[in-house]
Formats: structure tokens, C-alpha cells, sequence
DNA sequence: CTAGTTGCAAAAGCTTTGCATGCAT
DNA sequence: ATGCATGCAAAGCTTTTGCAACTAG
């Protein structure tokens, strides 16, 4: 069997042609898509799907713990398939989002800040990414 | 004249009376409110004010850099008065908004990772706060 | 006086919902 | 066989836009 499909039936999804589909994609070069993008790139396998599937799948993903939502870019969220600690990186210029895999607060995990108990840090960096920096010192 | 009419002279802001109850809402205990949560509050003064002026105020006062705009919260942004760097926590049971005066990556600024120029670092701290914390203790 | 601001209504963009049809197991 | 997933259309929310009437300086 698949190693996708049996990471799928280990979280008790149901296979179908689609959940199979968005799945490739997200797994593909990680990358941070929207559901938008990961719409127009299934289309072309299964041009009969609705946008309304993909969310559908990808909220599905994201209760079954096996991707991660971003809100770096603040119109519209992002899906990582990457679900252990990162940070992002939005570059302003060309809108690409990037990895950050430092992890400055670790030690703060299920500790407490001014009495709030802290389970998780999402760190959103921004600036200019390294090709754009190079752009413009040509 | 009124200290806060000189702060938005200062920044070239044309003093309306919408624009003085907008950001008197704003100073008023540092909460982080959403554009309708100051529409609701505004009304009480402004009862013919509109959403969208609301909306075009804030969007002024980002310009002028007089305030932060927060995606803690997914679905909607918030509005934070205090431009210095800090971040936010967000309690998972009560959604309430606190800031967090931590800054573990301060030595990050203008600063480079893999490559990247950060200019700026938007912490987003999730968990249960200590209000919460203490109730379910009782 | 005159440019800039307000208020209203409508539109835009992302996401969710309801429901009939179809498919996986 | 049957419960679940899909596809379509419509609705829901937040936010933006266009425009006429008004107002601050």
C-alpha cells in the first residue's frame, strides 16, 4: 500500500481520489499555499472539484493534526504541511513565504508568561528575502 | 490644545471629531479591538457614524504608524495603539488579547537568517490565560 | 473656498453552509 | 446498503470602493 494512503487510513480518513490529490500537492516542495492555489493546481487532475472540497479536505487535515494554518499574509490563510515547531518568514516584496526553523522561545512551551500558560508561539517574521535582496544590488 | 489633538497634528492628520473618539477608543486601557467592537463603541457618541469610516480612520492611523494591526485572532483583525515592539498572547478559552513584553529575538532585528533581512517580528503566543487558568482551579 | 472627510450602499474576497447526487467501504 | 464525500449555488463575514453631501482649515 501507499505510504500516503497509509498515513491517511492511520488518522481514519476515508481515501478518495481528491483527499489524495490535495495531499500530493501540500506535499510537494512544502510550499505554504492557499486554498485558492491548491484549488487551481488539483483542477488540473480533477477539474470537476469545487473549492468548497478543498476546504472541506483541508479542514478535515487540520483537525486530524496533519497540517498547519498560517495567517502570515493577513487576507488569506496558508496551509504547511510541516506540523513540528517552525516559524515563517513573509518577504514584502514578492509576497514568498519562508521556513524559519530557529526557535528562540522553546523554553517558553507549557511554561507561563505573566501567568498565562503558553502552549504554542507562532512567530511571524518580515523583511526581504535573500533573492530579492540580490535583485536589487545587481 | 489637547495634548492627543497635538499628536495627530504632528502627524499631518486633519482633526475631525470621528477621528479624536477613534483614537480616544483606542488609548483607552491598550485593548486590542476589532474595527466593530470601536464601531460599537464609537456609536454611542457618533451615532451616524459608518463602519467603513471607522475602517478609513484606522487605515489613516496605520499609515501615520499611530497603531499596530494584529491577526491573532484568524477571522479578524485587531488594532493595537502601542507601536512599540511586543507581542501578543491569545487565550484559547476566553479570546481575550493580552500584550507580551517578552522579546527573545530583539537581537534578530535588521539582522539576517537563512539569508533573509528581518525587519520586523509579530510574536503570536497561544494558550490559556491565567483568568481562565484560575477558574477552572476552583 | 477647496481639498479632504463622512456616510451610505454596493461590491469584493475569502470562507462556510445546505442540499442533492454520487461514491467508498 | 448506507453513511460519508463531493459539487454546486448561495450565504456569511470582514473589509474595500464609489460617490454625493458635507466640513475643517
Amino acid at each position: 500500500m501507499e505510504k500516503r494512503v497509509e498515513i491517511l487510513k492511520k488518522h481514519n480518513i476515508r481515501i478518495t481520489p481528491q483527499r489524495l490529490g490535495v495531499y500530493e500537492i501540500l506535499l510537494d516542495k512544502n510550499k505554504h499555499l492557499t486554498a485558492e492555489a491548491i484549488y487551481r493546481k488539483i483542477r488540473v487532475s480533477f477539474p470537476t472539484i469545487s473549492l468548497a472540497t478543498v476546504y472541506s479536505i483541508l479542514e478535515l487535515y487540520y483537525k486530524k493534526h496533519l497540517l498547519n494554518e498560517i495567517r502570515i499574509d493577513f487576507d488569506k490563510s496558508c496551509f504547511d504541511i510541516r506540523t513540528d515547531t517552525h516559524h515563517h518568514f513573509l518577504c514584502k516584496q514578492c509576497a514568498e513565504i519562508y521556513d524559519i526553523d530557529l526557535h528562540p522561545c522553546s523554553a517558553l512551551n507549557n511554561k507561563e508568561v505573566d501567568g498565562h500558560l503558553i502552549h504554542e508561539l507562532q512567530g511571524y517574521f518580515y523583511g526581504i528575502c535573500s533573492k530579492c535582496k540580490d535583485k536589487s544590488n545587481l
